[in-house]
DNA sequence: ATCTTTCTACGAATATATTCGTAGAAAGAT
DNA sequence: ATCTTTCTACGAATATATTCGTAGAAAGAT
């Protein structure tokens, strides 16, 4: 089940941080946009039922932690944006993102030791 | 302004084919799935009041094209997606992708080219 | 000339996502 | 002991996206 937008700013959090409860998480949201934190908490618990999130009870408060891996989120994630954006081509995205985002001469050694490790 | 999922689709479908009308846009998408005419018609004149696509007259019907390139938008979304998914860190999105898609080594090579030139 | 098909426009229903207000319980402060 | 703060639960309002039905005009078929 894909997250929806608002969603996957909790889950980016909760990766993050670690397991959090919505206090936290609310904290850390509120940062970048006003919303009441009862909007924070209705978010978490459509997501516990959803089995996006997984909860723990702390005497008064509920424990939130992510359900699923960040990274498997995001190949998740990716798969569906390569599909949308791209028609598939996962290869044109990669070249668009090299071309467009600047990235330092240690990551681009990265990348290039990975592709020779493909290759291989 | 971002494309809704719907509205995504269609434009793919422009971008590939070239401009237009709705009833040609129309049967590309119910090939994947079932759908109203009218609601493909809807949907296009929503794109067009929010500028998304143009549209030219001819007799009885209207032709759409896409307002943006498709190399323009997918920037766009690239940058979002990536904020979105991969908290700003492009190349972990490009590592991510070149280990999960299998690509061929001529497309390895490419981007391996790409690379170099840009360490330049 | 009449009937059928194929357009557009538009309003409205439905589905989905986001936001918040209110109530009640429990903890913390005075 | 009382008042205030901080939780959860829940219903409902609002915002956004998708879908379709109906009507009227024009073209195409018989």
């Amino acid at each position: 089940m894909k997250p929806t937008e608002s969603e996957l700013e909790i889950l980016q959090i909760l990766w993050q941080k670690g397991p959090s409860t919505v206090r936290q998480v609310h904290d850390v949201l509120v940062q970048n946009r006003a919303l009441g934190y009862t909007t924070t908490l209705k978010l978490m618990q459509i997501m516990f039922e959803k089995e996006i999130l997984t909860r723990t009870d702390q005497g008064r408060f509920h424990i939130y932690t992510a359900a699923m891996e960040e990274e498997t989120t995001q190949n998740d994630l990716l798969d569906r944006f390569v599909n949308a954006a791209f028609r598939g081509s996962a290869m044109k995205l990669v070249m668009q993102t090299l071309g467009n985002h600047s990235a330092s001469k240690e990551e681009l050694d990265e990348i290039k030791k990975l592709i020779e490790g493909l290759q291989k």
